[in-house]
DNA sequence: CTTGGAATGTCAACAAGGCTGACATAAACT
DNA sequence: AGTTTATGTCAGCCTTGTTGACATTCCAAG
């Protein structure tokens, strides 16, 4: 629990590597660095009486249209109650459609309107343009390094989720 | 914005290095590393009737024993009115102290009580124990690449405050 | 020295977005 | 057919963000 000695997990190369003061700042730099990543959308979201729920709602829609409110909520990680509210006022405001299922018609099937799709474009390009910038200073060792540790970091689930998508999408 | 295509910046080294999928996935990996980041100490505070904002307020008052509210707002990033009402609770369990300023009056100087210490430890060990996996997992070379890209991703105020309390850290 | 403004912190009230509970509808199983 | 299970919606609560109003203290100009 002091700083300066080494943690716990010792094993082989590893010797002076993790220090607790090095997982501190760790732990420090995703806080802050979480920060930055979402400033630039929550700006813009801001301006629209919309927040962070809103945005991931529309990212993942975009991401696999057609998904259903169910596999959503997986994704996302919060209740179905919580995910419907932010989903109500964007079907309200006509940003994403639902349809009933053909086949099973409990289920709704989520779509981004062209409206839906104009604000995605806007949201993930300042995202990204932040992501880019950061990449290019870092370099792409930096960036696989990055990419490796925050796999690792996921739990397991969340993973799996990470990874479909991931494969889906390239 | 089409998906495969490079995207702006290229230059040097980096010709097909940022593709806007690329960058997509970065982003993705951020949304969920973090909520694996946050998952465990969540699950502790959930016990004891406090929230994220409990455990980050305790977090940077071990960080930085004494500090100001007013300085602890500029590392939190909210405003003193949402920080006061985590303190309030946190002072009156009895896990904060606060401490009129001696040359200023008007500063309170904040301190964790032992008891205050001993939930930060419960916190930080199982925030600890989940960076120490994936930084073993993914090993040192890793672990820089991770550290500069978030780095390069936080907003220049934060990366000053993150900087600060890194060099005074260690 | 006093007075007006700036800095610091507190109290109150509101909004976003988590949560659980209750419920309607559709599907599936016995 | 009748019960159970799955999906989604509506209502209400709690945490934690926000702005507004205010008390206290400090400091600088007169």
């Amino acid at each position: 629990m002091a700083d300066g000695r080494p943690s716990a997990a010792i094993s082989g190369e590893n010797l002076l590597f993790l220090t607790d003061e090095q997982l501190r700042q760790g732990i420090e730099a995703m806080f802050f660095a979480y920060r930055g990543f979402t400033a630039d959308p929550d700006r813009i979201l801001s301006d629209l009486a919309y927040g962070r729920a809103h945005h991931r709602a529309i990212h993942f829609i975009n991401r696999a249209p057609g998904t259903t409110v169910n596999n959503l909520l997986n994704i996302l990680g919060v209740t179905k109650q919580s995910l419907n509210r932010v989903l109500r006022t964007l079907i309200a405001d006509g940003l994403v459609q639902s349809r009933v299922g053909q086949s099973d018609k409990r289920e709704r099937h989520l779509f981004l309107t062209d409206e839906g799709r104009a604000l995605e474009g806007r949201l993930s390009d300042a995202q990204r343009a932040r992501m880019r910038t950061a990449f290019r200073d870092a370099g792409p060792e930096a960036v696989a390094g990055f990419r490796t540790v925050l796999e690792a970091m996921m739990d397991t689930e969340m993973r799996r989720t990470y990874t479909r998508l991931k494969e889906s999408g390239a």
